[in-house]
RNA sequence: GCCCCGUUCGUCUAGUGGCCUAGGACACCAGCCUCUCACGUUGGUAACACGAGUUCGAGUCUCGUACGGGGCGCCA
């Protein structure tokens, strides 16, 4: 029987969830999902200097938001450090790894010398001579010669000959000559495990069957290998996914907008609109574009996914993020923006002010407004007709457009809407088209002078809806503003 | 510099030797719908990086070149 499959995000929380992480956890969870496999989280947080609590919570909060649920507690690997050095006393004893007593002033001689017998060969032109890598003098040294006081880092004994073999489900079969591999240090002199060793003990112990992370480290997963060798370990799946790159073919950085995935959420993306285009970056199921995550479960392979990396495109999630906001229920996107508008930018006031008048006065344009949105940004943005006070600043271009005869029709139409027998948008706009029929005018010029007058622009939701969302008394009133 | 990886429309991609005069989506352009905007809808512009080879036949296989990316720590 094939063992149930376990994959696993592993975040180091120096920062917030990255949207690169952000895919690399979707893939590993959709995998799990679709194999009926486990997916599990582990914070590598062995980064003393730079690991913050603060960090965790926001990564797992963005994972929240996302609604990738993981299985069980996240497992911290710095608490883990005596369980890595334990096994690297294993290895030591079996003389799979030895103490190396190079000292950092050491390292840096000998890094100087590879460097310059490498220019001077170039040169000559001729090959460079002698080991290209760090090969300590320890490996073979007879361990009573050790320096006094000096605490030994610990190395693997990785072999000189042959090649280390990657079978990657993406990049497919990596080799790499071991000549090009040095003795990796496992244990640092101060005690503390490396992270390529790390990771190995935990993957293992943790169950890992299939890895799927960043391309960034798949020259790591050679290293890796020659852990799980040592240790005797099964090897598990490589997957690894090519990078995010920003718009312009860089990799993604702070210069393209937005790294984090926190950022997305103010910027008034969905998560079921991040997830849809998150997943296509990479990964495909032929022709499919929008799919339910039930479909992505159903449908995501590992060999779906692509082997180049992939620019970030905006408009492409700003389209699939309106596609959603107009499936989804209007009391769904009210809760979401009350999630969101804190983040957003000016957002605070935006809330205060319908915390203030109440989130019901939306109730009567919120799907017009849905209809119009790519972020949930579009939407106060769409009702701030709604909250302006009277007398309504006009833009230049409504100005323009109530002149005089504008002026006079309103006059005429407002008397008409006073008339209403019901303040609905049925109603309403069949006086606005039994009026334009009678005064043999195009509905645009009853219309537009309405919008002007309306909402001070020249572009809105339907007049009906908006009529209707002011109520009776404020309506008429901001068309008398403009009445002649 | 060394090692590893990649390269189909502007972007994400389909394509697993003949179904490809290369398909879809976003973006863009034009039309329709229409009270503006948006939605919807119809149509259009637009790509196999380059060069050799294998083959009856190559986007698909091989090699080289160019370009791009990643990695070369007692960081993760």
């Amino acid at each position: 029987m094939q063992k149930p499959v376990v994959t696993r995000f592993a975040p180091s929380p120096t920062g917030t969830l990255h949207i690169g992480g952000a895919r690399t956890a979707l893939f590993n969870w959709l995998y799990a999902k679709h194999t009926g496999g486990r997916f599990l989280l582990r914070i590598e947080d062995t980064d003393r200097e730079r690991s913050k609590q603060e960090h965790v919570d926001a990564i797992l909060n963005s994972l929240r938001w996302l609604e990738l649920d993981w299985h069980g507690e996240p497992l911290f690997q710095f608490a883990r450090a005596d369980r890595h050095r334990e096994v690297a006393r294993q290895l030591l004893a079996e003389g799979k790894a030895y103490n190396c007593y190079l000292t950092t002033a050491d390292l840096e001689a000998m890094r100087g010398a590879i460097d310059a017998e490498r220019a001077l060969a170039r040169e000559e032109k001729r090959a460079p001579r002698g080991p290209q890598t760090i090969q300590s003098p320890w490996r073979d040294r007879d361990p009573k010669e050790a320096p006094a006081g000096v605490t030994p880092a610990i190395r693997l004994r990785a072999p000189r000959e042959g090649e280390t073999i990657v079978e990657d489900k993406v990049a497919g079969r990596v080799v790499v000559q071991n000549t090009q591999l040095d003795d990796m240090i496992i244990v640092r002199s101060d005690g503390a495990p490396t992270y390529n060793f790390a990771v190995v003990v935990d993957d293992h112990d943790m169950g890992v069957t299939h890895v799927i992370r960043g391309a960034d480290h798949l020259n790591n997963a050679s290293r890796q290998t020659q852990v799980y060798l040592a240790c005797g370990w099964d090897v598990p799946v490589w997957a690894h996914v090519p990078l995010i790159h920003g718009p312009d073919g860089a990799k993604l950085s702070k210069r393209h907008g937005a790294q984090g995935t926190d950022e997305y959420r103010a910027m008034g993306y969905l998560p079921v609109a991040l997830r849809n285009y998150l997943v296509r970056l990479g990964w495909s199921h032929g022709n499919d574009e929008i799919m339910s995550t039930e479909q992505m479960v159903e449908w995501f392979e590992l060999d779906g996914i692509g082997k180049s990396a992939a620019r970030f495109d905006f408009a492409k999630l700003a389209d699939l993020n309106g596609h959603y906001i107009r499936k989804s229920s209007p009391a769904q996107i009210k809760a979401r923006l009350q999630e969101a508008l804190p983040e957003m930018e000016n957002g605070a006031v935006t809330k205060a002010e319908l915390d203030r008048v109440g989130w019901d006065t939306l109730d009567a344009i919120l799907p017009a407004l849905m209809e119009r949105a790519k972020t949930l940004k579009d939407i106060p943005a769409g009702a701030a007709f709604l909250l302006a006070t009277r007398p309504l600043k006009l833009e230049e271009k409504a100005a323009k457009i109530l002149d005089t005869d504008a002026k006079a029709t309103l006059k005429s139409l407002a008397a008409e809407f006073a008339t209403a027998a019901t303040w609905d948008a049925p109603t309403l706009d069949g006086i606005i088209r039994a009026y334009a029929e009678q005064a043999g005018k195009k509905l645009g010029q009853i219309a537009q002078p309405l919008r002007a007058a309306l909402t001070g622009s020249t572009v809105s939701p339907p007049v009906g809806d908006m009529m209707v969302a002011l109520g009776c008394e404020e309506a008429l009133a901001r068309i008398a503003d403009q009445a002649a």
